[in-house]
DNA sequence: GTGCTTGTTGGCCA
DNA sequence: GTGGCCAACAAGCA
């Protein structure tokens, strides 16, 4: 499932449902680990009654708008997701907050609990999200900001440098792989080894992944697909990484997969070289 | 039972 | 102080 992409159609899902309506009704367990470091409670009583005025998303995380100044921030972590059913909808285990309208029911949905519901009242956007590194396709991503981070981190494998949020914003393992599969560098590659050429590479498809991955979830209006995964194109690594056996639709050479930076990643050996 | 899993954080160590 | 590595968080799945 795209990271990036992720958050914006989950977003996209909740707001085609919502946007404009009153919540009426909230249901929440205040101790639930999603609302670590929040107020649940007090998030509970600012939604009661209150509106969707507007929502956001930003890599990996969403942000809606309710009037009353009241921002709820959503970050899915591992195993969230985002739904939408009928009004007669029965909570489930890890339904851990659900948002009812005249229309609809709200659902965010958890079973790890890696993910995390933040609330804040204010005029403006709280800082979690305002602090959101610039994202990749924006124009304060440059080659040379690459190029500065890579000479920062220039001991760790590429593929660790990539998921780094600070810099890479919305990029998670997938993406990570997508992107050095592309750019033809090995995940191992030390950070600080590459080439200006090969910086230059790893650049333009940072922003060539991000855009497609975007575009798979894009113009399609209201008739959102049931999943993301099968929007991908056979000629992405994305649909092979996860098979016994994969190959590279590029080289028709087996793929391999093995930890790199702590996660498991897969790439082509016969086009990513150490 | 074991050993994985699309993310992030804090502690330890060089 | 900085950067790199790893365990931990929790639940489900093969």
């Amino acid at each position: 499932m795209p990271e990036l992409a992720e958050a914006e159609f989950y977003r996209k899902r909740w707001h085609q449902a919502a946007v404009g309506r009153r919540i009426t009704t909230v249901r929440l367990h205040p101790a639930a680990n999603v609302f670590r470091g929040t107020d649940a409670a007090a998030l509970r009583r600012a939604l009661a009654g209150a509106r969707l005025l507007s929502s956001a998303a930003q890599a990996k995380q969403m942000l809606f708008q309710f009037r009353g100044d009241a921002w709820v921030g959503i970050h899915l972590g591992m195993s969230g997701e985002l739904r939408v059913e009928p009004v007669g909808y029965v909570p489930q285990r890890h339904d851990h907050l659900v948002l009812g309208t005249a229309r609809h029911q709200l659902v965010f949905t958890d079973p790890r609990m890696f993910g995390r519901v933040q609330w804040h009242r204010g005029a403006t956007p709280p800082g979690w999200w305002t602090r959101i590194a610039p994202p990749v396709l924006s124009p304060a991503f440059t080659a040379e900001a690459v190029a500065a981070f890579l000479r920062r981190r220039a001991r760790a494998p590429l593929k660790a440098v990539l998921l780094l949020q600070e810099r890479f914003p919305g990029v998670g393992n997938w993406m990570a792989d997508e992107i050095l599969w592309r750019a033809a560098l090995h995940p191992r590659r030390r950070a600080g080894s590459l080439r200006p050429a090969e910086v230059q590479r790893l650049w333009r498809e940072c922003r060539q992944v991000c855009r497609s991955a975007l575009a798979t979830i894009a113009g399609r209006g209201a008739h959102l697909p049931p999943s993301l995964n099968a929007q991908i194109p056979r000629t992405w690594l994305f649909p092979h990484r996860w098979l016994d056996g994969g190959r590279c639709p590029r080289t028709g050479g087996r793929l391999v997969r093995a930890a790199v930076g702590g996660r498991t990643t897969c790439w082509s050996p016969l086009r990513q070289k150490l």
